[in-house]
DNA sequence: CATTAAATGAGTTGCGTACCTCAAAACACC
DNA sequence: GGTGTTTTGAGGTACGCAACTCATTTAATG
C-alpha cells in the first residue's frame, strides 16, 4: 500500500568504507582531482553507483563557503519581455539569498555582435554561471565557448546559439511556435477562404525566421484555401508596422488572418482598427494571432481584437535559467521536463 | 550597467550582535520557542528585518539532522493521470535523495470518504507533509484539519477541499478550464450552428461540476447559436460513455460539438467513429474537446479526431506539490507564480 | 637495490544552523 | 527583604561535506 520512492542514503564515510579506501580518496574521485589510480577510481565509482549515493546538497553547499555568482546578460533598452524577466528575478530575491546566490543583471547591446562578445569576455573567471540572450554570430559563439572553457556554466536564454558549446538553452522551439500560430489562424478562420498577412520584426532574426518557417509550413500543408502574403518587416516598431499593414489591408480586402511574429503589436492593432478601411474597422473580422502576454496583448485579447497569443512564460524562463545554472554548477542532473519552456496558447478565457 | 539582485547576507551571529542579545535568544525567537520577553522578541525581529536576514537553508537543513517525510495520498486503481504523477515523482528520485527527502505513495479509495479520512488520520505525527487528492466531504475535511493542527503541512492535489484549512492547493481552476473548453468548441465550430454534447464522469464530482458550469457559462453568453444538450454521465467508463453518446448522436444529427469533461475518452472516440451513424463516422465533423494529454488523447489529436485537449501538466503538479510541501516545512515563502498550475491548451501542433 | 614519483591514508578545520544544558541575571510577588 | 519564576547568556555538540596538509605506503624507474 505504501511505497517509498527514496531509500535511505549513505554518507561519504560509508562509501569510503564500502570501497575500501579513505575519505580523502573518495573526495579526490568525486571532484576529479588527480592522483588516483584508474583502478581505484573505478572501485570508488562502483561503490557510489552500487549504493546510488547522492552527496547531501545542503552539506556540500555549506562546505564550499563562497557564494555562487550568476550573471544575466540582457538587451539594453526598453524591452517589455526582458523587463518582465528582470522583475521575476526580483521576486526570487528571498529564494536566492536563502541559498546565498548572487544574480547580477548586465545590460548590453545584444544586437551588436562585437559589443555582446566583449561583454561576455569581460565576465570570464568572475562568475560561476552566465545566462545570455544571444545573437547567433561567430564572435558571440567564440565568446561563449571561451566562457565554457574557463569553467563557467553558460545558458542561452530566449534565443539560442546552437553552434556554440553552451550547456543549455532555455526557451521555446520557435518553429513549433510558428506552426502553432499557423494552426490557430487556420482553425479560427474556419470555413472562409482568403489571404493571410504576416508582420515580423525582421527575417534576419533567428527566432522570427523560424516562426515564419513553421507558420508557412502549416499553412501550405493544412490550409490550402488560405494564401499567405509576403512578410512585412516592421522592425518591431509600432509606427512602421502600422503603416505597412494599413497599406496591405487597403490593397487586399479579403485578408482574413494575421500573424504578428514579434513586437510592434500596438501598431498592428491600430492598423486593424483603422476606421478608414471600412465602416467599423477590420479588427473583429480578421483573425489576429500574436506573441507574448503583456498588458497590451492582454487588453487586445479581452477586447476580442486579438484572438490568441502564443506565449513563453517569462517567469518560467527566468526561474528555469537560475535553476539550470545552479544544477550545472552543483553537478546535479537537470530535470529536463521541468526546465522545458512550453508553448502556451493564451485565449481570452485562459488568460493567466 | 551591472545591478546586483542579492545583497550579502549576514549570519545569526551578526544578528545577535546587532540586536544586543545572545545567539541562544535569537534562536529562541527564530523558532518561536518560549521564554523571551515580548520586547526582546521585537528587538530581534527588527534586527532580522533591518538586515533582511535569511537563514542559510543549506545550514539549516544540515543542522536539523533527520530527513523529511512526505506522503502522497492517491486514488487506488488504474488511473492514467495518477500513474503519470507517480512516474514524475520517480524521475525526481535523485533530486529528492540529494535533499534527503522521503516521499511515499499511499493508495486509498479516494471516492470513499470514510476510507480516505481514515488513511489521512493514520498519517498523523509521522509525516512532515501530506499531498492528497481529496474528495470534498465533511469527514475528509475534518481529517485534513486534524493533520494541520498536528503540525503537518497539507496540500490538496488536483481536487481541492477549500473548506478545510489545507495550506495550499496544487491544481487548476476548473471553472476556468470549463470556460476555456467552451471557448474552444465555440470558436472551432465556426459559422455553423447546431447542438453541443457534454460527457462527464459524474456531476457529483466537484471538478467535473465546475468544468461544466464554466463551459455552459461561455456557451450561453458567447455562442447563442449553439444549444447545449443535457449532460451524459458516463462515470468515466469507456463502455458506458460510448453507449450513451452513440444513442445521443443517433438522435441528434445536428451535433457539431462535444465536450468530454473527464475520462472515458476511448468510449467517446469510438462512438464518434461509429460507422453505423453515417458513411464515414462523425469523428471529423464534430469538434471534440477533452481533457488531459495521455497516450490515447495524443493519438486522437494527431488523427484529427480530437481537436484540442485541456491539460494540467501532471509533471508540474507533482513537482509543485513537493516544492510547496518543502517550502512550507522550511518556512520559506512559496513562489506562487511558479507553483500555479496553468490551463494548457494542447492542439496537434503544440503537443508536448 | 636505491631513488624518485605516484598514490593513498589520516587527520584537521570550517561552513551556519539546530538543539541542548546549565548557570547567571533580571524580574515579580508577597 | 526574601522567595520563586522568568529571562538571558555562554557554551558545546552535531550535521556532511570541501579543501587542505603532511606523513606514509606503493609502484615505477634506472
Amino acid at each position: 500500500m505504501a511505497e517509498t520512492l527514496s531509500p535511505t542514503v549513505l554518507t561519504l564515510k560509508d562509501i569510503a568504507r564500502e570501497a575500501g579506501v579513505s575519505l580523502a580518496t573518495v573526495d579526490r574521485v568525486l571532484h576529479n582531482r588527480p592522483g588516483v589510480r584508474p583502478d581505484t577510481v573505478r572501485r570508488v565509482k562502483d561503490a557510489i553507483a552500487r549504493n546510488s549515493f547522492q552527496p547531501h546538497v545542503a552539506a556540500a553547499e555549506l562546505a564550499r563557503g563562497r557564494a555562487r555568482r550568476f550573471a544575466f546578460v540582457m538587451p539594453s533598452g526598453p524591452n517589455p519581455f526582458m523587463q518582465q524577466i528582470e522583475a521575476y528575478l526580483g521576486e526570487m530575491a528571498a529564494w536566492l539569498s536563502a541559498r546565498r546566490l548572487n544574480v547580477e543583471m548586465i545590460a548590453t547591446d545584444v544586437f551588436e555582435p562585437a559589443a555582446l562578445a566583449a561583454s561576455l569576455e569581460a565576465l570570464s573567471g568572475d562568475y560561476d554561471g552566465v545566462a545570455v540572450v544571444a545573437l547567433d554570430h561567430p564572435s558571440v559563439r567564440a565568446a561563449i565557448n571561451d566562457l565554457v572553457d574557463a569553467g563557467t556554466k553558460v545558458v542561452t536564454l530566449v534565443s539560442d546559439v546552437p553552434s556554440s558549446r553552451r550547456h543549455h538553452y532555455v526557451g521555446i522551439d520557435n518553429i513549433a511556435a510558428g506552426r502553432t500560430a499557423g494552426a490557430l489562424v487556420g482553425r479560427l478562420v474556419g470555413q472562409r477562404s482568403g489571404k493571410v498577412a504576416i508582420v515580423a520584426g525582421s527575417q534576419g532574426l533567428r527566432d522570427h525566421a523560424e516562426r515564419i518557417f513553421g507558420f508557412n509550413q502549416v499553412m501550405a500543408t493544412e490550409f490550402p484555401d488560405l494564401s499567405v502574403l509576403p512578410v512585412l518587416e516592421g522592425r518591431d516598431e509600432d509606427d512602421r508596422s502600422e503603416q505597412l499593414l494599413a497599406r496591405l489591408l487597403g490593397k487586399h480586402p479579403d485578408i482574413v488572418g494575421l500573424y504578428n511574429v514579434g513586437a510592434g503589436t500596438q501598431g498592428v492593432a491600430k492598423a486593424l482598427n483603422d476606421k478608414a478601411l471600412g465602416a467599423a474597422g477590420r479588427d473583429k473580422q480578421v483573425v489576429f494571432v500574436g506573441h507574448d502576454v503583456t498588458a497590451l496583448t492582454r487588453r487586445l485579447l479581452l477586447q476580442g481584437v486579438m484572438d490568441a497569443a502564443i506565449s513563453q512564460n517569462p517567469g518560467h524562463e527566468a526561474r528555469a535559467a537560475v535553476r539550470v545554472l545552479l544544477a550545472l554548477a552543483r553537478g546535479e542532473p537537470i530535470l529536463s521536463e521541468q526546465e522545458k519552456i512550453r508553448i502556451d496558447i493564451v485565449m481570452r478565457d485562459n488568460l493567466p
